[in-house]
DNA sequence: AAATTAAATGAACGATCATTCATTTTTTAG
DNA sequence: CTAAAAAATGAATGATCGTTCATTTAATTT
């Protein structure tokens, strides 16, 4: 009998979703077809079914996979933290985390709040919950400051959505190799995202 | 021999207009169909051809269409502006402007940045230039204020985007009727603004 | 009114879609 | 090496896609 080792089966898996990420942050969702990745991925179409059951399921893979691994990647940064770090040394070593994380995934970043439409709402739900728990992370930095008086943020949940949304939208754009290296960048955004909040 | 007045005819195109605008806002353009849009007109499905020569069209139409009305709304509020208004007034003209003129339409906006990537090479071009124009303005106020010494602001064009970026981001997000009305929005967003760029 | 054009119908076109499945090939376990 | 399981093939399923078109209906002009 021969027990499931996923071996191969894994690395055939794992170049699927390379290949649907790449896809589906040049085109869209909807616009790939299960046949354009099967033959990126040198394969026939219905092999694709022997680790996804549906191309949904291949989405959610994707978006849950990427917020997880973010989670676990603030999880690791955070643990480097003192535990009483000063509000403003947090929301710097927030920052500067989130530019770096997302700038290095702009494609899981781009499918990851561009296809939650089409994810069915059981999938959204699940996305959703994980997405609520990163942006806590912020907002949290956010109340701390507010209450030993560092930050001016009367609603913290609305800050938290304003400043992710400005860190975010570094993706869209920033391309490296131009002008202004990702230090730069760092930069110039820690210092918006300071004196927002001041 | 009857002239081209269009009475009737344009007044479909708007229905077909407004139809494809919902539709694609909620599921987006691959994934809404010309039968789905037909069916939300009242119509058959070759009857959208009679107003629209593709599928394409109708996208570009409805995205040019917004970016031009954006640009045109912002003409008309800058006409209303002294000349030498100073740069934190124009800036909190615009960020008021931005973020009414946004909420008003999430539907637009939401379809013309999200779409880019389905419209065709030439089609894409255009609105690029309508989006960059609009970029502008933002740009010159923040360059007019770093210049008079009333905003430190290294980079105008990564704080444009910046900005940008957080503002349309409300659009994600917010729905009236809830515990804070649009004003109350405006007046915590235009404190974010000013705060990151003095 | 008649004449002309615009708009809509209803049916069809070929292409492509996600998915299934019996079969064959490859990998893995004993 | 052999047996079992996993993975891939190749072909097919029915459904749906954007678009076309001959024809009919409605609107508009003279």
């Amino acid at each position: 009998m021969a027990r499931p080792s996923g071996a191969k089966g894994e690395e055939t898996a794992e170049r699927v979703r390379a290949a649907a990420l790449s896809l589906f942050a040049r085109q869209g969702y909807a616009a790939v077809s299960m046949r354009q990745i099967a033959t990126d991925v040198g394969v026939q179409p219905g092999a694709l079914y022997n680790h996804f059951p549906t191309k949904q399921d291949l989405l959610k893979d994707l978006m849950s996979g990427h917020m997880a691994a973010l989670l676990a990647a603030w999880e690791q940064e955070a643990a480097t933290a003192p535990a009483d770090e000063a509000p403003k040394r947090a929301l710097e070593r927030f920052t500067r985390f989130h530019i770096r994380y997302h700038l290095a995934r702009t494609d899981a970043v781009f499918i990851s709040y561009m296809e939650l439409r089409n994810l069915e709402p059981e999938n959204f739900a699940g996305i959703e919950a994980q997405r609520r728990a990163y942006e806590d992370v912020l907002t949290r930095i956010l109340e701390r400051g507010a209450a030993a008086g560092e930050f001016k943020v009367s609603e913290p949940r609305v800050v938290t959505r304003a400043l992710i949304a400005m860190l975010t939208g570094l993706g869209t754009w920033y391309r490296p190799g131009g002008r202004l290296s990702e230090t730069d960048i760092e930069t110039i955004y820690l210092n918006m995202v300071t004196g927002s909040v001041t």
